[in-house]
DNA sequence: CCGGATCCGATTCGATACTG
DNA sequence: CAGTATCGAATCGGATCCGG
């Protein structure tokens, strides 16, 4: 009658395989372009600039297997197909967002401790 | 004078190659980790389960050099080494342990999701 | 004995070419 | 247009070795 306890900190738990799947920077972007509503897969190839075509379809076969994204075909010449987020895809939606949002906000910072890092001579040792 | 405009959206914008770094399951779990406070490289090392010597090493230089962790070594024997988050580091305590909770919380959905997606005959087509 | 460097196999990535 | 196939290149990750 327990409810299963998850921990991600446990690497034979179901949990922490999703963790890593979501902990990516291709499904990090990725939701967050499908954020704004539905988009067909060459409008997420554009929003997402740089990805490959085959791992915008590898990452999405995978997130719609998992339940965050809803694929919908349309059969129609030329192919149309659509993507978008489902209520549980919504929910990751605030977590992931925040993570871009990070990145922006404290770039100039990573980059000034990389500067000083690089040029710093050797590691600071205690006794 | 403008101040320089971000976005991991665009490939060659460096906040896409820090969100490529924080969107990584072991940067996670270190940096949850290392939320409760400092750690010596054996504890990390129990606490994440599963890493290896190799990855926690080359994950923790990473995030030292970009600012996110403090890298204290102790001149003693055996060797004591303490690792700490910064100010930085604890900017990004909230989001990624948002994530975590998330895989904890939604997995049961996921692995529901897995099980329909699995045992489902095609690809739902509309005309 | 601890922290981490090295070596090397396994996995992932991405550019190109091709199909319905 | 939305994929799949193929195949080097790059990255990841684990076992092992090493210096203090």
């Amino acid at each position: 009658m327990d409810a299963p306890v998850w921990n991600i900190m446990v690497a034979t738990c179901p949990s922490r395989t999703s963790l890593a799947k979501i902990a990516n920077k291709w499904t990090a972007m990725i939701v967050i372009a499908l954020s704004k509503g539905s988009l067909r897969f060459g409008e997420i190839r554009e929003e997402v600039d740089g990805i490959s075509g085959k791992v915008l379809a590898d990452t999405l076969r995978d997130l719609e297997r998992d339940g965050i994204v809803e694929r919908t075909a349309y059969n129609q010449m030329p192919p149309r197909v659509e993507y978008e987020l489902t209520a549980l895809g919504r929910s990751l939606r605030e977590p992931l967002t925040a993570l871009g949002r990070w990145a922006e906000e404290h770039i100039s910072e990573v980059l000034d401790a990389r500067d000083a890092y690089d040029e710093r001579p050797g590691t600071r040792v205690l006794p």
